[in-house]
DNA sequence: ACCTGAACACCGTTCAAGT
DNA sequence: ACCTGAACACCGTTCAAGT
């Protein structure tokens, strides 16, 4: 947990330090440990024990302070799903910038995706929690636009890959709904299988797989039925996944075994 | 709007209301008319306008009465998603029961879950809502039993229809990940695109497609990826939509179009 | 200029008193 | 046996007073 903190701290800090004084660094500063607060309690006793109050005392300061940095509870949540999505919009650049064929990079991203809700669960549910309406609209303003702002890098990575491999002939030219239905269908079926990963749902006692499990293998059909090359009966997804958790993905690996 | 009420409480009613006496029938009507309250509050103002007090002024009742009903605000939500599921279930079954082959019969299902989330908007939201950790707890163990037992039906309805593709031979003998790969896949794509599609995501502005658009097309592609006979390329699925449409969820495609 | 915490508003929940 | 609503607890939010 320790050396998740740093992490996630880690890349603000390079890309928002270096440039501020000592004023708006000391309150940079503070804006993280309100964060770090609000996400132990969430994470430790779960989202309806977070108070104003409580956040409050663990960083030693007064209720008033904190709405000095935060403009409501919804504010905080907020802030806590941008510095997320920061981590996951890291992921994904490592994952699009992999040294191999079109099909593998999206895979890549596919599986920086599924390991960003094993290792953000709760991270994944305040994304959800702050979707829905009467809560969005507390968020101020501006953090509204960074979390529009980070959605768009977001989709802008995954619709680049698509583009490369309809440019370089990946995909067969004249495919209907592409790049659209690639990416509704790659995005539905991940999105889908991590809420139905982190549902109560006793799925083995259903007799069924885990969704997670099968996320892999229905996202390389789905990619198959578009004739994206190399089809998975052409290459070895698995191995492929393993290369890609050692190669790109071993500090997460490693933090997700961890936390368990 | 009222249709929809009428609807919505008769499927409850032909299976209760029958057996009951006097009492219980009163008993269980005014708990039908604190749900519609409560139903009618979340639609028009938003859940977080939904309190105890209005909806026992609602039903001019005091809050103690509605306590007398229900155990906690979040009982009544559970309560909503119940008397919802129904519903599905009711439009699962018409689905299943198609005179077609199975893999039309599995569509049917797909086109009744989307319509359902067309019809239900606010259901879906609410059906997200008791997920979260902490809200869950506080719903009466027998309502919590009660919506895991709608869960296994409805999963339970998927399952069979895929069993009876094995069983007849319609997805070749001795494919992997059957029934569970299937099964997840459609769940998750299914699933994931009613939750996008709640999103306040400004897919237009993206340039994409809306995500429902795009399920009808990926749920075949996903199915032909598992080889299900008769492929896509065998058919036309937009024509099948079309009779399924027409024959099986006139009804509900009628109140869709009356709602907006 | 920044911080504090009392005070206010609101709402979920309970239960003694009433019928 | 059922209903009521005052009372309590809790928490988000504000802002006058303090440093």
């Amino acid at each position: 947990m320790n050396v998740l903190t740093r992490f996630d701290v880690a890349s603000y800090f390079t890309r928002h330090m270096n440039t501020l004084n000592r004023k708006q660094r000391e309150r940079f500063e503070r804006e993280q440990r309100i964060l770090d607060a609000a996400r132990d309690i969430i994470n430790n006793e779960g989202w309806e024990h977070l108070t104003m109050e409580r956040v409050a005392t663990a960083i030693e300061y007064s209720k008033g302070t904190v709405y000095n940095h935060f403009s409501s509870k919804e504010d905080v949540v907020g802030a806590l799903s941008c510095r997320c999505m920061s981590r996951m919009i890291e992921m994904f650049e490592r994952a699009a910038n992999w040294q191999g064929n079109h099909r593998e990079r999206m895979a890549a991203v596919g599986l920086a995706h599924a390991l960003y809700s094993l290792l953000f669960p709760q991270e994944v549910q305040n994304m959800q929690t702050i979707k829905a309406p009467g809560i969005r609209q507390k968020i101020s303003a501006e953090k509204q636009n960074e979390i529009l702002q980070l959605e768009q890098r977001i989709t802008g990575i995954v619709l680049d890959i698509i583009r490369d491999a309809m440019r370089d002939g990946d995909i067969p030219p004249n495919t209907q709904h592409v790049p659209d239905g690639i990416f509704l269908g790659l995005w539905s079926i991940g999105y889908g299988s991590q809420l139905l990963h982190l549902s109560d749902i006793p799925f083995s006692r259903l007799g069924l797989s885990a969704p997670l499990d099968m996320l892999w293998i229905n996202s390389h059909k789905l990619l198959d039925s578009y004739n994206w090359r190399p089809l998975s009966s052409e290459m070895d997804i698995y191995a492929l996944r393993d290369t890609l958790q050692i190669t790109l993905f071993a500090d997460e690996i490693n933090q997700i075994n961890n936390n368990t």
